[in-house]
This record gives C-alpha cells, sequence and structure tokens, in this order.
RNA sequence: GGCCCGUUCGUCUAGGGGUUAGGACGCCAGGUUUUCAUCCUGGUAAGAGGGGUUCGAUUCCCCUACGGGCUACCA
C-alpha cells in the first residue's frame, strides 16, 4: 500500500534533482573494496604483556583476532610482550597461555602453543638476537630516528620549563630537542665520544614538524592526525631494550602480520606506527589496523577495573596478585562455562546484525567481521552475563552437568557415611531437577544438597503457617498409602497423595508444601513429586517418618 | 589544558533520508508451576542540545555539550 510520503518522495525523485540521486545511487554501488589484502595469508597476533592477569577485555582482543583468523583459514599467534622488565610479573605468562586455552581461543602459533618458522615469539628472547638493533640503527642511518642522551631529571625540567611556558602539549618533539642533549644537538665527535664512555641513550624517532598522518582504521575509517599532536617516541630504551613502539612494529612486520588487533588506547599512538612503517621503508608491509572500543564499568564511566561490585568477575581465572596480596575471582572459578564466558564477550561490541544471540564459537568465526565492530564503548552488564551462562546451561546435558557437579559433591559428602552420590543415574538425576532454576552448577549444592543428605531441620515458617494437630496425622497415612504402593513414580505418588488428602477432607494446597519441607526441609525446590520420584520410596518414608517426631506443634 | 575517538530504551544493540524506531538483558504486570529463582504472554522505556541541507533528518554536514582514551626510557 502507498502512504501519501512514499508517494510524495516518489514524485521528487522523479522529477526533481534527478540527476544527483541516481548519481547518489551509483556512488553506494562501488564496491570499496579498501581493506583487500591482495592475497596476503591471514596472520593476527595476540601480543600482551605478562605484566598481570589477563584482563578480559584482552580476552576480547584475543577472541576477535582470532575469530578473524579462524574465518579466513589464517593463522593466529601468541606473541609474549615483555620488553618491560620492571613490570615483569612471575606466572602471567602461564596465566595467559592457560586463559587461552580454557577460553578455547588457542593459537596455533607462538609461546606455550608450538613455535612456527618465526621464532622466537617472546621479545626478550628476540631482543638477544639483536632483531630491534638492526631495525633501529636503520632508523638512524636514514635520518629518521636519533640518540639522546637526556637524563630523567633534564627530561623533567624541560616538561616544567615548557608547561611554565604554557606550551599547550609539553613533549620531546621537533621544536623541545632542538635544547635538548641529542645527536641532532650534538656534534658528530661529541655523539661518538659520549657513546664511547658507555653514557646511557635511548633512540628516539624523528618525527617531522607539521605533517598530516593518515591511515584507515578497519572499524573506524579514516583518522587524520598533525605529526604536530606525536612526540618523539623513544624506540630504543637506554637498558638495549625496544619500546612497544618498535618492538611491534618489528615484529609485525618479520612475523608477515597482516591485522594488528588491539583496544582503542592505542589510537593517539597509530600516527607514530605509521611513521615507523613509512621510514622503514615497510609501508607495504604493514597490517591493517583495527582498534577495538574499550569494555567499560558497568556503573558509572571509564575503563572496567579489575574489580566489580556485582561480584563478577573480570578475569578469566583466579588471579592472585603477589605484590598487593590481592585476589582477583576467575570466570571458571566462578562457575561460568568458557563458551558461555566468550559467546557474551563476542557480544560486546559486535553484533551478527541478526537477532541471534547464542553462537558457538565456530558459529562466531563464521559471522564475525570487523565491519560490524560497534565503535561507541560498551558498558559491560553483569545481569546479561549471568543469563549467557544460564542458556548454556539449560543446553548442557544432564550428565555433562553430573560430571561437573561431581567434584563439589565428592568435596561436600567426604565426610558423611552418605553413599549416594555415588550413584551416576541420581547425580543425573539431581542436575536435571535442580538446573531448570539455575544460572550455575556451582548453585546447585546449596540448590539440592537435601538430595544427599537428609533435613534436620524444617523450614519455621512453612512449620509455623501449616503445621496443626492433624499434620502427623495426615503425613502418617500418606506413609501408608505409599507404604502400600509397587510402582513408586511421580504420577503415582502424587495419585496416592492426593487421595489421602481427599479421605481426610484436606485441600490438597493446604498440605502441599509442608509435605515437601518434610521431605527437605526447605519450602521451595522443583517439582514436588519429580523429587518424590527421585529421592525413592525408602527414602522418602524415611524422611516422613523422622520429620514427624522431629516437628513439634 | 591539548589532541584523538565516540554519543539510539537503565544496559547490550538493529536500522538507517519517509519505519507504529526492531530485538535481547533488566524491571513491571498477568498466566502456569497449589513452592520458586524456571517457563509462557503482555507492558515500560531511546536517536544529547542547537543550527544547517532537504518537501521531509534519528539517519548527511557544522557547532556545542557530555562521555571515554591518550598525553612515560609502561604496554
Amino acid at each position: 500500500m502507498l502512504n501519501l510520503r512514499t508517494m510524495i518522495a516518489f514524485f521528487y525523485f522523479c522529477f526533481n534533482d534527478s540527476k544527483s540521486s541516481i548519481l547518489i545511487c551509483f556512488i553506494k554501488f562501488v564496491p570499496s573494496k579498501i581493506h583487500s589484502m591482495e592475497n596476503k595469508r591471514v596472520r593476527l597476533r595476540f601480543a600482551p604483556s605478562p605484566t598481570g592477569g589477563l584482563h578480559m577485555g584482552g580476552v576480547r582482543t584475543a577472541l576477535f583476532s582470532y575469530l578473524f583468523a579462524k574465518k579466513h583459514n589464517g593463522d593466529f599467534i601468541l606473541r609474549i610482550e615483555d620488553t618491560d622488565q620492571t613490570r615483569y610479573v612471575k606466572g602471567a605468562e602461564e596465566y595467559i597461555i592457560e586463559s587461552l586455552k580454557w577460553c578455547g581461543i588457542e593459537p596455533n602459533e607462538g609461546v606455550g602453543f608450538g613455535d612456527g618458522p618465526y621464532a622466537p615469539y617472546r621479545q626478550s628472547e628476540r631482543k638477544e638476537l639483536g632483531i630491534y638493533k638492526k631495525y633501529a640503527d636503520q632508523l638512524i642511518a636514514s635520518g629518521h630516528a636519533y640518540y639522546a642522551f637526556d637524563t630523567a631529571e633534564e627530561l623533567d625540567a624541560m616538561r616544567k620549563r615548557l608547561e611554565a611556558a604554557k606550551v599547550a602539549a609539553p613533549q620531546y618533539n621537533s621544536v623541545s630537542r632542538q635544547n635538548m642533549r641529542n645527536s641532532l644537538t650534538l656534534s658528530e665527535d661529541e655523539v661518538k665520544k659520549l657513546i664511547d664512555a658507555g653514557m646511557p641513550y635511548v633512540v628516539r624517532l624523528k618525527v617531522p614538524r607539521n605533517e598530516e598522518i593518515r591511515f584507515n582504521d578497519i572499524i573506524r575509517g579514516w583518522v587524520v592526525v598533525n605529526s604536530t599532536q606525536v612526540d618523539d617516541k623513544v624506540l630504543l630504551k637506554s637498558d638495549g631494550m625496544p619500546t612497544y613502539h618498535l618492538a611491534h612494529i618489528v615484529d609485525d612486520i618479520e612475523m608477515q602480520i597482516s591485522h594488528a588487533v588491539r583496544g582503542e588506547e592505542w589510537l593517539p599512538s597509530a600516527p607514530a606506527h605509521i611513521l615507523i612503517y613509512r621510514y622503514l621503508g615497510c609501508e607495504d608491509k604493514m597490517p591493517l589496523l583495527a582498534h577495538l572500543p574499550l569494555i567499560l564499568k558497568p556503573d558509572g564511566n571509564g575503563k572496567l577495573s579489575k574489580r566489580d561490585k556485582s561480584g563478577i568477575p573480570m578475569f578469566p581465572l583466579d588471579w592472585y596478585d603477589e605484590r598487593t596480596g590481592e585476589k582477583y575471582v576467575g570466570y571458571r572459578e566462578t562457575g561460568f562455562f568458557p563458551d558461555a564466558f566468550v559467546n557474551m564477550l563476542a557480544m560486546l561490541g559486535w553484533n551478527p546484525g541478526t537477532t541471534q544471540e547464542i553462537f558457538s564459537i565456530d558459529e562466531l568465526a563464521e559471522a564475525f567481521s570487523f565491519e560490524r565492530v560497534h565503535k561507541a564503548g560498551a558498558k559491560f552488564d553483569p545481569e546479561k552475563t549471568k543469563w549467557f551462562n544460564q542458556q548454556y546451561l539449560r543446553k548442557k546435558s544432564d550428565k555433562d552437568l553430573a560430571e561437573l557437579f561431581r567434584p563439589v559433591l565428592e568435596e561436600k559428602l567426604k565426610e558423611t557415611q552418605e553413599l549416594r552420590h555415588k550413584n551416576q543415574d541420581y547425580i543425573e538425576g539431581v542436575c536435571k531437577l535442580v538446573k531448570e532454576k539455575a544460572h550455575f552448577v556451582t548453585e546447585f549444592w546449596n540448590a539440592g544438597s537435601y538430595f544427599f543428605i537428609a533435613p534436620t531441620t524444617y523450614d519455621a515458617d512453612v512449620i509455623k503457617k501449616r503445621w496443626n494437630e492433624s499434620s502427623a496425622n495426615f503425613i502418617k497415612a500418606v506413609i501408608e498409602r505409599f507404604k502400600a504402593l509397587t510402582i513408586f513414580t511421580a504420577i503415582d505418588a502424587e495419585a496416592a497423595f492426593k487421595t489421602t488428602a481427599e479421605a481426610q477432607g484436606i485441600a490438597t494446597g493446604q498440605v502441599m508444601q509442608l509435605f515437601r519441607v518434610c521431605l527437605s526441609g526447605v519450602g521451595g525446590g522443583p517439582m514436588l513429586f519429580e523429587m518424590v520420584e527421585l529421592l525413592g520410596k525408602e527414602e522418602v518414608l524415611k524422611r516422613l517418618e523422622t520429620a514427624i517426631e522431629t516437628i513439634k506443634m
């Protein structure tokens, strides 16, 4: 049906300004192949620093890289960027590896996953090979980098001076370097003398004065920055280690990385990186850049912190910080399924464009593209995170759940004589009933411990409300009726129960919950007669008798 | 402060010059479950503000506001 507005639109399209309309349509259909890789093999790396536990933001960066690599039958590499010796944390590397394994985001090359043709994959080891020095020397030789001998105090004084002079951005750059001690201000002889005397120095990138630097980010499109905003970044530190800026570029070139995925916090330094590629004569080898939006705190604003009030973890696995003595809980230990965790993470900043929300990791790889990554930061939602786990809990078989529940049972029941938990069918039966209302396997014990240990106390509120002088008689009558049953299914038990109530002139609603409490001690739980069937005739009779003896008016 | 990036229901988001602005989480209400956290049905709720361009803007452009990031010999 045509409405008025559609007709107006049609009218204007035909008779008014039709030339430009047609032109616009034409432009829209020109395929934009800016991101084509000209048959270059797809190779992505995840390159964390071993400075602590791997944050979920980092896991998502790894995930997106993995998904893209997998979709294009490429490689996914783990490279460890341990160039900062002062921040190195023991165990962090192992933690990263274990986290990726747990999540199912496994690299096919790199530290902990088997060396490929570009070993080693640890930057500290690559440094020993002189790889970074070679590139730094090349930049110095071509006049795009220089030696700087300034001490920390001198640098500090320079910044204070510039601040006092109300310079907008106090930094080591094309202007301020003229007043510093470096190979641009010192004579060749002086520089040689200082180096020979063992004077500590850094190598800095010589950023031009006023040049427009532009790059095309796969997620954000064209980003333009003037080089005046970029400082003369340190490339090689005085301890001989490269900085991130040099190291990651050298390694991405050497390892033939096709796409570099990282957090938005790197966007401001990307122009400096473009310059380095250019000065190295490696612009053709430069990976395509993808800057991911940040994951934000659920309440208020700002980057996600290490801890959150909701109790939802921020780390994939438990992490203990030796220096501060702080313990951080992990998704794994909280009871999350890795696939639920990964699914949730994928939906933070990305969507498939359909209403589908539940994806296996293979389905994610199939559907993934950087074009569908959102530009804005995403606030993390603890409630939705729980919901994801619940969806996966529903889908799991009772057998799988029993597998996960068994260790908990063995822990809880080790000091009791109760042997019921040894029975696999029984445990699966409990899982079947209990999972309906749970979000986590870790809730199973609290929700259904009475399946394993007979109650000794009874919900006081229910007793107060429902227990009266005729209750004991009613339960006794139920016991008698149950005793007569040869088949003890939920249906039979329910029928027997109702018949008993009718015979005594009691509405079943009056005694239902009371009956439940006699069996489990608590007022809530799964379908009552399903529970009765699972407990079994013998156990039910025992518990009812105990209840009559224990519950007093 | 400077620079960069961003802004659709409370949250995650779809869409994209003409739509009753769609979905999900949460919340609320009804219905099952004579319990319930499940399940079903329904509801609540959104294009930051101001200017352009246009017959028409949430959609394109500019400004402002707000939010975030960066501003180290850390990554």
